[in-house]
RNA sequence: GCCUCUUUAGCUCAGAUGGCAGAGCAAUUCAUUCGUAAUGAAUAGGUCGCCGGUUCGAGUCCGGUGAGAGGCUCCA
C-alpha cells in the first residue's frame, strides 16, 4: 500500500499501481469525467498513469493551467490524426499546446492545405473525439522508434529522436495515430467538445528561415461548446478594439502607398494627442534633471561605425545616401544615442558635473522587412522617447532606479497595470552577436539584476535578448490580441562610451569613463499610442483626448449662446467644438459617441435661458444639467487629479 | 524576406458560369429648426491597386508587381 497526499492535506491509503484516475472516481465520478491529467509530486502525468510510491497528488481539471496543456496538446494531436486520415503521407514536425489553443507545423507533401481546408479538417476531428480514443503510453527504445519514423519518412521526427538521449523514448497513441511525444496527455478524447481550427500560417522548420517552411495550423478546443462561443466573441471583441480600426475612425493615423510603407502619418487629431503625451513626459524630466537636445536625422556613415551600428546592422539598414560632389556618405539615424554620444564629447565635465541626462524625441528609421510592419506597432519610421544618462560608475544604480520611477510614473498615468518587466541578458553561447568586454558586460548584467531586484518589480529573465552593446530591462505589454510589444526600455552600457572614447575627470584628477544609461518610457511614440488606443478601445483618459467636449445646440437657434459656451471653455483651455450641422440632436450625440467624446453639452432654450449646460457623458447618458463655471471647475478638478500621480 | 489569404466609390462591402460597374454610410444641394444614439429628398462620386498576357470582349481567367491581413524569421 501506498499513501496519497491530496491538496487539502487529506491522505488515502491506496494499492500501488493506482491511477490519479482511480483516486478520482473514489471520491466522485463527476470529478473523474473532468479530470485531465494529474500532478504527481510536483510533477505532471497522465492521470491514467499508475503511481507506485507515497505521493503528493493534484488532480488537475479545465480549471487548472496545466489541465489546460493537457487539453490542448491532446487536440493537437487529434488535429494531427485528422489530418494524416485526410491527407495520407503527410509529415509532423511539432504540435505543442500554447497560451490559447495549439498548432501542429505539418509537412502536407504535395498537397496544399489551404484555409479552406480547415472546416474538413474540423469535422474529421469532431468525427474522432467522439469516438472517445484513449491516449495510450508506449515507452519504445530509442532504435525502434527511429526505425518506426525512418520507415514512415517523417525527416522532422527522426531529426528530433536524434537528438534525444539514448534510452527509451516515449509515443504516444490514440485511434490510427501515433506520436513521439512525452505526454502528458488527457485520458482520452472525450472531453474535446468543442473544436476550433483559427488560421493557418507558414512556419520555419525549427524556427530557421535557412529550412523548410512547414504549414502550421491554429486552433483552440473546449470541453463546453458555450465556452468556445465567448471565447470567439471575445476575440471579435478584442479585433474591435484594433488601433489600426479606431485610429482610422478617431482620425489618429493613417498610411499611404504614396508616401511608403512603415511610414505612419500622423493626423491633427493624433498629433494632439503625441504632442500631450511628449509634454507630459517632458515636465516629468525636466523636474528630474534632464536636459532636452536636438540632433539632425541623417549622421555621416563614419559616427554610426564608430559606434558599431553599421557592422551591425548596415547591410539590413536602409542603404547610405551620397552626397552628389564630395561623395560623403550618410545615414538615416537609426538611433539617437551617437550623436549624444558627440554632443557629450563638445564640453569637458568633471565628476561634479555627472550625471548628465540628455533628452530628445529623437526620430529614427530603421529598414524593416516588409513582412514585419504592422499598424503603428512595427514601422520604418518612429519617434522615440529617448534620453541618455552619463553617469560615473557609482551612480548607475540610483540613476537606474529613477528612471523605473519614471516609466512607474507613465504607466499609472495611463492606467497600465498589466505589463511584465523583462530582463534581457546575452546569450552565453553566442557571443559573436555582442560588441564589448565580456568584463563590461558582466558588470552591466549584473548591476541590472541587482538593481530590478531592490527595486521590488516582479520580473522575467531572458537570454539573449539583450540590444548587442548592452543588457536591458525592458516593460512588455499585451494588445489586444494577446502579442507582446516592448513599451519602456533602459539599458546599461559600458560599450559606447569606450568607442566614443568618453571621458570626465575624478577627484583624483585623472580622466575617468562615464557609464551610459540608454532609456525610452514610451519606447516609441508609435508603438505606445497604439497599445494605448488597444488599452482604452479609444477612449483616452480626459487629459489626453483629441477633443474633451462637444457642444450640440438643439437647433439654429442657439447657435449664439453655443459660441459663448465654447469660448469660455477655449479660456480655461477645455478643448471644445460646436456641432454646427444642420442635424437633429439625435443625431449630433450619436456621433459624438462614436467619436468617443468624453463629454456633450447640450444647449437649448432651457440652458440658453439659464445660463447652465445639459451634460452627457459618453457612454453613460444624460446626467442633467449645472451651470457652466461649475462645468468648467468640474473638468478641471477631474483633468488635475488624472495627471497627478 | 518566407508561407497563406485579401485588394471594387472617402468608409464598409455586393458583384455564379468572362458580355458596357452596384448598395449602405459619408459628401454636396434643397427642405425641415427639431430636447438625449441615424429627418426627408435630390445630386455628384469608380481607367475595379499597378503592369503585361489570353480572348471578339477581362472587375471576373493567367503571369508579374505594389499594398494590406494572419503567422514564421528578424527587431539597434
Amino acid at each position: 500500500m501506498i499513501t496519497i497526499r491530496l491538496p487539502d492535506n487529506s491522505t488515502k491509503e491506496v494499492p500501488k499501481g493506482t491511477t490519479a484516475m482511480d483516486v478520482a472516481r473514489d471520491i466522485s465520478e463527476g470529478l473523474a469525467r473532468n479530470v485531465l491529467a494529474a500532478k504527481v509530486n510536483g510533477e505532471v502525468n497522465d492521470a491514467i498513469q499508475p503511481i507506485n510510491k507515497d505521493a503528493e497528488l493534484k488532480l488537475l481539471t479545465w480549471e487548472d493551467k496545466e489541465g489546460k496543456e493537457a487539453m490542448w496538446h491532446s487536440s493537437a494531436h487529434l488535429m494531427a490524426e485528422a489530418v494524416e486520415l485526410l491527407y495520407p503521407g503527410v509529415k509532423f514536425g511539432i504540435g505543442p499546446a500554447i497560451d490559447h489553443g495549439f498548432y501542429y507545423d505539418i509537412d502536407p507533401g504535395h498537397h496544399n492545405i489551404t484555409k479552406d481546408d480547415l472546416p474538413k479538417i474540423e469535422s474529421k476531428m469532431k468525427e474522432l473525439a467522439k469516438q472517445k480514443q484513449e491516449f495510450v503510453r508506449e515507452e519504445v527504445p530509442k532504435k525502434q522508434a527511429l526505425e518506426y519514423y525512418k520507415e514512415k519518412g517523417d525527416e522532422y521526427k527522426v531529426e528530433l529522436i536524434d537528438e534525444l538521449e539514448d534510452g527509451t523514448i516515449t509515443f504516444y497513441k490514440s485511434g490510427e495515430f501515433t506520436d513521439l511525444c512525452r505526454g502528458p496527455h488527457i485520458p482520452s478524447t472525450s472531453p474535446i467538445k468543442a473544436i476550433k481550427l483559427l488560421s493557418i500560417a507558414g512556419a520555419y522548420w525549427r524556427g530557421d528561415e535557412n529550412r523548410k517552411q512547414l504549414t502550421r495550423i491554429y486552433g483552440i478546443t473546449f470541453p463546453k461548446k458555450k465556452q468556445l462561443d465567448e471565447y470567439l466573441e471575445m476575440l471579435e471583441e478584442a479585433q474591435k478594439r484594433d488601433h489600426r480600426k479606431i485610429g482610422k475612425e478617431l482620425e489618429i493615423f493613417t498610411f499611404s502607398q504614396q508616401v511608403g510603407s512603415g511610414l505612419p502619418l500622423w493626423l491633427p487629431k493624433g498629433a494632439a494627442l503625441r504632442e500631450r503625451l511628449e509634454s507630459f513626459l517632458k515636465k516629468i524630466q525636466h523636474k528630474a534633471g534632464y536636459e532636452q537636445v536636438i540632433s539632425p536625422h541623417i549622421g555621416n556613415v563614419n559616427l554610426y561605425k564608430t559606434s558599431g551600428h553599421f557592422q551591425k546592422y548596415g547591410e539590413d539598414s536602409f542603404q547610405t545616401i551620397k552626397t552628389p560632389n564630395e561623395g560623403e556618405e550618410f545615414m538615416l539615424k537609426p538611433m539617437n544615442c551617437p550623436h549624444h554620444c558627440e554632443m557629450y564629447n563638445a564640453k569637458q565635465f568633471s565628476f561634479r558635473d555627472l550625471p548628465v541626462r540628455y533628452a530628445e524625441f529623437g526620430t529614427v528609421y530603421r529598414y524593416e522587412q516588409s513582412g514585419e510592419l504592422h499598424g503603428l506597432t512595427r514601422v520604418r519610421g518612429f519617434t522615440q522617447d529617448d534620453a541618455h544618462i552619463f553617469c560615473t560608475p557609482e551612480q548607475v544604480k540610483n540613476e537606474f532606479k529613477g528612471v523605473i520611477d519614471i516609466i512607474m510614473k507613465i504607466f499609472k498615468a495611463l492606467n497600465f497595470q498589466d505589463y511584465v518587466a523583462q530582463v534581457s541578458l546575452r546569450d552565453s553561447e553566442n557571443n559573436e552577436k555582442y560588441i564589448g568586454s565580456d568584463e563590461n558586460w558582466d558588470k552591466a548584467e549584473s548591476a541590472i539584476l541587482d538593481i530590478v531586484e531592490d527595486s521590488g518589480l516582479d520580473y522575467i529573465v531572458e537570454y539573449g535578448e539583450a540590444a548587442f552593446y548592452g543588457p536591458k530591462l525592458d516593460f512588455m505589454v499585451k494588445d489586444a490580441l494577446g502579442r507582446s510589444w516592448q513599451l519602456g526600455t533602459v539599458q546599461v552600457d559600458y560599450n559606447l562610451p569606450e568607442r566614443f572614447n568618453l571621458e570626465y575627470t575624478g577627484s583624483d584628477n585623472e580622466k575617468h569613463r562615464p557609464v551610459m544609461i540608454h532609456r525610452a518610457p514610451f519606447g516609441s511614440m508609435e508603438r505606445f499610442v497604439a497599445v494605448l488606443i488597444e488599452h482604452t478601445a479609444g477612449k483616452f483618459p480626459l487629459w489626453l483626448t483629441p477633443d474633451q467636449v462637444r457642444i450640440l445646440p438643439i437647433s439654429e437657434k442657439y447657435h449664439n449662446y453655443a459660441e459663448k459656451v465654447l469660448s469660455l471653455l477655449d479660456n480655461y483651455d477645455i478643448r471644445a467644438q460646436i456641432d454646427r450641422r444642420n442635424e437633429k440632436i439625435g443625431r449630433k450625440i450619436r456621433d459624438s459617441e462614436l467619436k468617443k467624446i468624453p463629454y456633450m453639452l447640450i444647449i437649448g432654450e432651457k440652458e440658453a435661458e439659464n445660463k447652465t449646460v445639459s451634460i452627457r457623458r459618453q457612454g453613460e447618458g444624460d446626467i442633467g444639467a449645472i451651470p457652466i463655471q461649475e462645468f468648467i471647475h468640474d473638468m478641471k478638478n477631474k483633468i488635475e487629479n488624472e495627471l497627478n500621480v
